[in-house]
DNA sequence: GTGGTCTAGACCACG
DNA sequence: GTGGTCTAGACCACC
């Protein structure tokens, strides 16, 4: 897994290292039960400080994603369930994309197709195949 | 339009501002040519500091959703176009929703259900077309 | 002489009719002598206050550009001389102006014969053909 | 590198500050990548207030000059170059300032050749090329 | 009346 | 220690 961190962004490097996991985790590149790198390992491949993939790891954690074991480090957790804190984030989070996008003028249609195209980039395992058809 | 404020969110006042004003606008309870409250007026309103509504307003303009014009005041502008920077930033968030989704066991199509709901519930005058009934 | 307005620039509308008038007169559409429509007349075909315009007219007297009789109304004054503090008004210009072109990666060249290009179109009388040489 | 402000002036305190240091960094004082003091050492020796440092960074941040880092502070970026929305405001300001210049009684050569001298002192290194000995 | 600017002093997030 | 945010209250330029 590749990350790419730029420190000139207004969004803090543990967050951008938080999304490059997450969305690593979704495309299936860091499986579930697979081990995700030590923390002094993580920082310095990105070239970071220790504290802020600390930080990463704990926020991960919180959010479900990862297990921390002192002994066999940061695990990725199987699939979680969607529950109503979260749902109710993400359909905040849609609605802005939705305003954001018809705003710039896109069309339902645009729209959809570009969700259903990324959405099917992500894992297969969880987006499916031909097993929800 | 209701404002609601999280004052303890990380999220910057005026970036709250911005996203509901946004999203009221997509929502069509703003349309374009009609007119936002004055920078005081909605400071009052929302409780918060005026250099903190001329922030968001600022913001807004220089995304190109409203225009401040030195007599009016503030006016929604008409539906821009999609510009190769917003598709990108675009792509990006959606990438990462995709994942958080996906990582959260949602299928395919309950996450595309949930974009199609949430965008028909955008202004019908942008999001367009007779094609949804 | 045609007037353009942008209410919406962060430009004063006093100011951007002062500069289209001097640029107005600069190019000989308007020469020494010649009278200007008065405040009310200019006012209306503008589309503006007439205290917005009268505050132009008093700018443009103040600066030399033009006189202000009471009866004969506003008219243009003959070309004037670049006193001290007009060369250091300038001087001081151009350098903000190198500055940015420089810095945006103009060669000195391109820069010059931009110059050059504009100040040619300007006013033959002042901006002189073959009688300098 | 010095600062002067004029607080009389009407020009805003952060425009005068963006003007000041875009013309420092064109004259060379300040380099590619060299850093700019922080926002409280610049407010400190101006002898104005933080946000209002803040406010000239975060322009000239958008304006392509320098570039803001979360670890190092602000530093110079490299020359870029001129967009069509840049040339077009270059010309209107040169426009305007041929047709004050030629009002003023200056001679086309004359402001040549101030134009030259001028851009001449700016930094050689983005100025270029082994003509102008 | 409007928006724009500025201050002094404060708190917080980040690394 | 850095930049980012926010407040309360003020003054000014513009129309």
């Amino acid at each position: 897994m590749l990350i790419t961190l730029d420190t000139k962004s207004s969004i803090p490097i543990y967050v951008q290292l938080r999304n490059q996991i997450v969305t690593g985790i979704g495309r299936g590149e860091l499986k579930a039960g697979e081990s995700l790198p030590t923390v002094r390992q993580l920082a310095a491949d990105a070239g970071v400080n220790t504290m802020t993939v600390n930080k990463t790891y704990q926020l991960l954690k919180a959010e479900g994603f990862i297990e921390i074991d002192r002994r066999k480090g940061a695990t990725v957790c199987p699939v979680g369930t969607a529950d109503a804190d979260y749902r109710e984030k993400l359909e905040k989070e849609l609605e802005l994309l939705s305003a954001e996008a018809s705003l710039k003028g896109m069309e339902k249609q645009e729209f959809l197709q570009l969700c259903e195209k990324i959405f099917r980039q992500m894992n297969p395992e969880n987006a499916g195949g031909v097993s929800y058809d």
